[in-house]
DNA sequence: ACGAAACGAGAGCAGTGCTCTCTAATCGCA
DNA sequence: TGCGATTAGAGAGCACTGCTCTCGTTTCGT
């Protein structure tokens, strides 16, 4: 808002701005910094707007909101697409956050009170934006094609069981069991390469189980999100925390 | 097809229509009977086109495809979301299809096995037709509220859980085991009710259970379908099957 | 055989993403 | 300080969308 309204009184605020780019020189030309805070704005007025209309994002809408043409948008955000993609980053960022704040919070030593306090900041932060979240772990948009940028963010959040799982491993808190026989070895390489990749220091079964109590969480949110709870069951903080102890039991978190 | 051609020739072909009309008198008039293949075929059409160009389904696509003018549709369908109601309801039952023919190959005694058919005949269903699952286990369609239509069919696929669990207590092949008597009683009670909805004679503790291990299940399609699984899992099946053994054993099964 | 109901086509409305052109503001650099 | 190059924004326009309304035609029940 403040740089719409700078821009509408170009002439005479000139020599502030000349000014602030003085005193702000580390941060670029006045165009760059607009520029950027352009980019902000209207990733916040499609944020509000997703929150308010739901997961059709109209980027005429989000002009109109910000009182201009729809071409504008244009220079900042190539395509629909390319605005839905920086949602998704900073979805998946903010996620990643959340989660993180809420397990900074337990004692170290607390390893099923951790992942019960990722559980929450992870459900906590859906049910406070339940369209972002659709837009990150529900059914992918209509002609919508995840560029390779979201992959990297889309890993964040995944990477705070490997500490909790490290932690417990070294901690001797973490029940140690083989995986069954018939497991297949491609299957068991992977399984793996993912605790590698999420810096778990465990063996497969370990992460395995880990992976699968991860999966349910997702599946309960979801499950919660989008409605399929509705008329099973209302106690909907009490069912997730149940389902939370219930998966620590069965990674054998202690 | 076969109505449209009847349609455009529609003097010459009256004759006949009154044959057909006649022998098969018992499926009311020929108009209500064009009425409902006319609704079959707009399904099907919109069907196919979901498959093909993903979620987002046009109304006017639909209705180029079948040669007609778009406002033609909305006499047998009010909206474009009345339409993906029927689809929704349409691919609930195929989904509960596909599940309990999957379900029905295998052995009554074998219990374990009855919850990997079932697991696998979803996922296949799923693999068979992303877009359609999508449209029942995804996001919800942007501007779509679900009607109470869809409510019922989408209990459907849940009961099949109901007898294997039945089945399962009543030949003793279902480990008992009792909640944490931290658990709040309504949530106890809401446990109950689902156990009753599905028809599953087994306490709270084991519907908990089965309930975590479908709330798993389904986080495992949608991981996969939704592509949570790319550069991470490539053994697909593997993975899955392993998952859904672990559940069995999560739940109790033997 | 006739009035009522249903059907299909076409035009039109407001909305969408996106492109193109044109003007004005701002930049880097001499 | 001034000038050419770059960038921002507005507006018109294109093809598309869901949906409504009107207008003939066809089929229905009686």
């Amino acid at each position: 808002m403040f740089t719409r309204a700078l821009l509408a009184v170009k002439s005479t605020a000139l020599v502030c701005v000349i000014l602030l780019s003085m005193t702000e020189r580390t941060t670029g030309s006045i165009r760059a910094r607009v520029r950027a805070e352009m980019l902000d704005e209207i990733k916040a007025a499609a944020r509000k707007q997703l929150a308010t209309d739901g997961a059709s994002l109209s980027l005429r809408a989000v002009a109109r909101d910000m009182g201009m043409a729809s071409s504008a948008i244009y220079r900042y955000f190539p395509s629909r697409d390319d605005l839905l993609t920086a949602l998704i980053i900073e979805a998946y960022d903010s996620l990643a956050d959340a989660a993180e704040d809420s397990e900074a919070e337990v004692d170290r030593a607390d390893l099923v009170g951790r992942w019960l306090a990722v559980a929450h900041g992870l459900r906590n932060w859906a049910l406070d934006r339940p369209h972002e979240y659709a837009l990150i772990y529900g059914s992918p948009v209509p002609g919508y094609a995840a560029p390779e940028d979201t992959i990297e963010p889309s890993t964040r959040p995944v990477l705070l069981i490997g500490t909790i799982l490290t932690d417990a491993k070294t901690a001797g808190r973490l029940e140690e069991e083989s995986l069954p026989t018939r497991t297949p070895a491609p299957l068991v390489m992977e399984i793996r390469e993912a605790a590698r990749v999420v810096n778990a220091a465990v063996g497969e079964a370990e992460m395995a189980r880990a992976l699968i109590a991860w999966t349910e969480l997702f599946g309960a949110i979801s499950f919660e999100i989008f409605g399929r709870l509705n008329n099973v069951i209302d106690q909907r903080f009490a069912w997730f925390d149940h389902q939370m102890r219930a998966m620590a039991g069965f990674v054998g978190l202690r």
